[in-house]
Parts: C-alpha cells; sequence; structure tokens
DNA sequence: TGATTTTCTTAACCAAGGTCAATGAAAAAG
DNA sequence: CTTTTTCATTGACCTTGGTTAAGAAAATCA
C-alpha cells in the first residue's frame, strides 16, 4: 500500500473519530486491496453482494436497469464507501455497480468485518459512527435531490463535485440527475447565455 | 404502556433479530412515552434535536421551508423509528418535523441510549442492525423515489401506503411527491379515465 | 493517419408539470 | 345553521423536459 493510499483511508477514519495507529492497522489488515480494470461489473442485478469496499483511486457507478436504459443512482469516488444494500440484507440486489475507470479499492468481507470486531471491540464502535454519518449523508443527499429541479441539480453538481464533471461521459451526468442527454445540453446552452 | 402499543414494539424489535423479554425490558424503561396534539412542532429547522423516537400511534411530517413554501420530504406513522440528522451529527437541523394529528411516541436520548448501553452491551449490536436497517430502506426510498415519475409515485404510495392517502390532505401528498395541487389534482383526473 | 465508434449538440414537435385565476366543495368556526 | 376558511378542481397559458432524427465533434482503434 503506497503513501498516498495510506493518506486517504486515514484522512477518511479520523472524519469519524481520532483513530490509533493500533486500530488503524487492524483495519488495513482485514481488508483485501484490489485493482479493478475500467468497465468492470462489481455488483449484478439479482446477486447477493458478498463484498463491501472503500475506493482508494477510480469511480464507480450504481445503476438501475429499467426498460433496457441505465438510470445511474451514485457516483462513488476516492474516499467514500460502498455497502450494496445487498451486502447489508443479504437479498438479491436491485442495481448494477461498475468501475468507470482502473479502480483501486479496500475490500471487506462479513466475515473478517466478524473476527476484527470480537478481537478489538473498539472497532464495532467505530464501524457504528461510519454507519451512523452514511445515514445522515444519505438523508442529505435525498433531501437535495427532491428538492431541486434537473437545472439546479446539475449546478450544485458543478459546485461540489467539478471533478466528476471532468471525468464521467455528459450523457451518463444527465442519467445522474435525472434527465436525458439532449436536456442536458439544452441546460448547458441556458446557462451559458 | 396499553398492549397495543406493546405490540407495535416488538413487532418492531424483531423484525431486526430474535428479542429477549429481557432486552424488551430494557428498552422499555430507557425511553420515556409522550403525547403529542395536533401540530406540535417536535423539531425547528436550526434547532439541534436531543431526541429520537419511534411512533406508537399518529403520524408526523417531515419538511424543508423553502421560500416560504413546505416542502415535505417524509411521512412517519406507527412503527417507524424517527432519528433526525442533528440528533446524530449535533448540528443545526435543515428540516421541520411536526406532527400531523395527536401522537403517542416513545422518546430517547443520548444519555439514557450510552448509559443502557454500557449495562447492557447488546443493546448496542442490536442497535447496529437496526442503524443498517435504516441505510437499506432509505436507499431503497431513494431509488424509488429518482426512478419514477411524479404520477407513477403517486400510484405507488397508494399501492405502499394507502392509509397515507386517508389521513393526509391531497396538497401535502402533492408536496410529498414532488408536485404542485393542481398537478395532482390533473394526474387523479387522468388516472379514473 | 484515416476510419469507426462514441459522445454531444441542435431543431421541431409533444407531453407533463407550473402558474395564475376562478369556482366549487368541504371542514371548521362561530 | 350560517359563515368563514381551507382545500380541491378546472381552464388557459407558459416552461421544462422527452422524443425523434440529423449532423458535428471527440475519442478510439487499426
Amino acid at each position: 500500500m503506497d503513501n498516498l493510499h495510506r493518506k486517504i483511508i486515514i484522512e477518511f477514519l479520523s472524519k469519524y473519530a481520532p483513530i490509533s495507529k493500533e486500530l488503524e492497522e487492524i483495519i488495513l489488515e482485514h481488508s483485501g486491496i484490489k485493482t479493478l480494470s475500467k468497465g468492470e461489473v462489481i455488483l449484478q442485478e439479482g446477486q447477493v453482494s458478498k463484498e463491501c469496499f472503500f475506493i482508494l483511486k477510480g469511480c464507480v457507478k450504481k445503476f438501475h436497469l429499467i426498460d433496457g436504459q441505465e438510470k445511474i443512482t451514485a457516483f462513488y469516488t476516492e474516499g467514500q464507501v460502498v455497502t450494496p444494500n445487498s451486502y447489508t440484507d443479504g437479498k438479491p440486489s436491485k442495481y448494477f455497480l461498475k468501475t468507470m475507470e482502473e479502480t483501486i479499492a479496500l475490500f471487506g468481507n462479513p466475515d473478517s468485518e466478524k473476527e476484527a470486531m470480537s478481537l478489538y471491540p473498539e472497532l464495532a464502535s467505530f464501524i457504528g459512527l461510519v454507519t451512523e454519518k452514511l445515514i445522515v449523508d444519505i438523508t442529505d443527499e435525498f433531501d437535495t435531490w427532491v428538492n431541486h429541479t434537473p437545472e439546479e441539480r446539475y449546478i450544485l453538481l458543478n459546485q461540489e463535485r467539478p471533478d466528476l464533471i471532468q471525468r464521467v461521459p455528459q450523457y451518463q451526468i444527465a442519467s445522474y440527475i435525472g434527465i436525458k442527454p439532449e436536456s442536458l445540453s439544452r441546460i448547458r446552452k441556458r446557462l451559458t447565455n
């Protein structure tokens, strides 16, 4: 694990609570690092996920297939945790996870998670914090979504995740903000005038 | 606490894991039951929440005030937990919580929660399950929302929470599904034809 | 490099929701 | 039982996004 990756993890973990070097090592030891090539499918619809992961480098999209069309509901990038619902509830996934670029991520599975938690009880409360924070983030995102128009969502996206606009094709951004590529073109035109 | 309320709680708790009579008592002892009258504001925008609650009877709406307009993002009814983001992250709330009817709820606060958890470690892992399930529910709701039109959302709401249509005024249902009351009228007309 | 595929833009027309204003119906208040 | 207020519906007109089809621009590949 190189220094950049280490920094991303530590930065992430420190958001939740002061973290000891010891706990840091425990977490690193119990997760496996993997590199995925561009366009790789991490989770299929109907499949039960056995892994959650943390992105060190790269970008992953989450999408539903509706009438043969991809409907993107999330882009995950560096420093984000991805815990598929299917990983948590053991039910077949309703959505896909697919890399947009070559992606390096730390993978964890329930067995090693349980093992680590039984060895290090402080890990459990730490995971609790991460989980609680996730709820706050998701509900905030939901509220932001429903309280804005597609045009406003595009403006917000430019402000809050300008990197995404650069690295993701526009027609996928369109899907993410809930409109068709043609409409996003028009919105962009409206905005430049 | 009467039998109906007891039943609602036990039904709720059993969704997550088999629950012992003992743990049941612990939870009941550490939460205070309160009755709120119709129209009571539980949480104000800008306020830091010190309580989460579980609804035994009644209905609570969550809404943002945008340009003086209520934008409803959730209705909570019997058997649902409400954990304000502000309760979790300690930051001022971005939204309001207000009762739609007389509402009876079990309230918990961080102090009694921590006390109970230190006395009964098994409670912590139980709360972990509840929290994880919340994430699954919220992301499912989010995905359902973004993948449907207002008309489809209205049809879904009728199927999945027919009680809400009965007990909540239509213009508030309209706000909840993201449209104006006039548009909901038109949708209803379209659907009857 | 030239060829091919992918992505982005434009335009004309359509459908759904927003706005404004008027009217009716239903509930609440007196 | 009225009166008043709140809520729901309707219609005319506007705005935004969807659809379809064509072509331009960019990225990829041979």
